[in-house]
DNA sequence: TCGATTTTGTGAACGCCTTCACCAGCTCGT
DNA sequence: ACGAGCTGGTGAAGGCGTTCACAAAATCGA
């Protein structure tokens, strides 16, 4: 069995308004990454069945999730590769390049600023910032150099970043984003351990990577002790 | 005449059977974490408001989720935090550390490496291997040394690990998982941004940063132009 | 003892998402 | 030209999860 990766979540809830499915939404990335594989391949089209393989989602659920963006393939065909990967990169925002800022430079923030898949899929992070003076001034990659926690509100908005990583301590990211929000950032990706208090309109998504462990390691308990349940203590 | 579902093996479907449903199993972790913290501050008790508040989750979302516990609180009083702590610490098999190993120890491997999360959280990282032999000996943190992923089965049945985090690079990531489901893994944390296929039994749970930022990036486009859309290109 | 207050437990309703089933439209071989 | 075989589109159905609303049960004060 494979878990759906129901890790992350948005907070505010109706996002739908008007817009695209918010598990469509979560899928759009899964088939850009493979339509993009797939143009390497020299594919020119594709069908459902080999969009479902390629990302492990159901074939009339991929072609659900189509639907909606209102990219219409062809019967008997299947889906043009570069025309399906424009659209999509269209619908998520992919035709521009979003700012980030990276907020905690310890071991995460580093691996995280030196990860090389932003890049190539529309995000560019244009500034590492850590409360540490010690670490301000360090580079963490070209062109990339820690700077300080005093000047998150004038990077935000000179830089024109709307979209933050959270890479600090747990005790410090309350604070911190609330820090972000009121500098301007109206998404933050979260990987503190802590429920965020953000205001409306601004959305948080949470990657915990303890939790995932438990997760997993509930599903083990229950493989290895199918029988056991419900035992009084 | 039906025909037989021939491809798409990742039915994810009936991950229930018998047991917690799966979107109760992915907050018990934040319960857990809400019940240390309370614990902490010398609460005796707490109410599901209370849980709420700390976690992000609704009141009443708490309450159905501990009912399938069958973890009775007392009306009128709350829930005793320390009962609580440890009945969701047993469901989600935290009576026990889960050995964990780790794949794949460049920026990424390394910081989860030294993450002191885990620990405190149930699970241990007990090796940690790379194909590089240039990497293999030096020290990630104390009492963890790079080994040689020739020794993975070794590890992984010498040391009872189960749950293996797989930190490769995108195009070794299937061919691992398959050498790790051979030598016993039945759980995987996977960050490589590949869809991984694996048997029936083996579970996998997928942590994609940089599509988590193009979620957050579609919706960052919809804010900024809440009018356009639907326009002929 | 009794009523006011708090808080849990839970059936019912609702909404979102997935899956099913099947029609429509395209290509290709003959 | 035409039938056979693919493949997308889509309404309907079903499943899962959340929210609602309220009864039941506990505490507390008088």
């Amino acid at each position: 069995m494979t878990l759906l990766p129901r890790s992350t979540r948005l907070t505010g809830a109706s996002t739908t308004d008007r817009g695209l499915p918010n598990a469509t939404v979560a899928r759009l990335p899964l088939y850009l990454r493979a339509l993009t594989q797939l143009r390497a391949t020299g594919s020119a089209t594709c069908s459902s069945d080999q969009l479902a393989e390629a990302t492990g989602v159901s074939s009339a659920n991929v072609r659900k999730d189509l639907s909606h963006l209102g990219s219409h393939g062809t019967r008997g065909v299947g889906y043009d590769v570069a025309h399906l990967q424009a659209e999509i990169a269209q619908a998520i925002g992919q035709t521009q390049e979003w700012n980030v800022v990276l907020i905690g430079a310890g071991h995460l923030g580093k691996a995280l600023a030196a990860y090389p898949g932003f890049a190539s899929r529309g995000s560019r992070i244009v500034a590492v910032v850590d409360a540490d003076p010690e670490r301000v001034g360090e580079r963490v990659v070209d062109g990339l150099a820690i700077e300080s926690a005093d000047e998150l509100d004038a990077i935000i908005r000179d830089r024109a970043v709307s979209i933050a990583i959270l890479a600090t301590p747990t005790h410090a990211a309350q604070e911190v984003a609330d820090r972000l929000v009121a500098a301007g950032v109206t998404s933050i990706l979260n990987f503190a351990p802590v429920a965020l208090r953000v205001p409306d309109g601004v959305d948080v998504r949470q990657v915990d990577v303890a939790a995932e462990l438990q997760i997993l390691a509930y599903h083990e308990q229950r493989k290895s002790s199918p029988r056991e349940e419900a035992v009084s203590g």
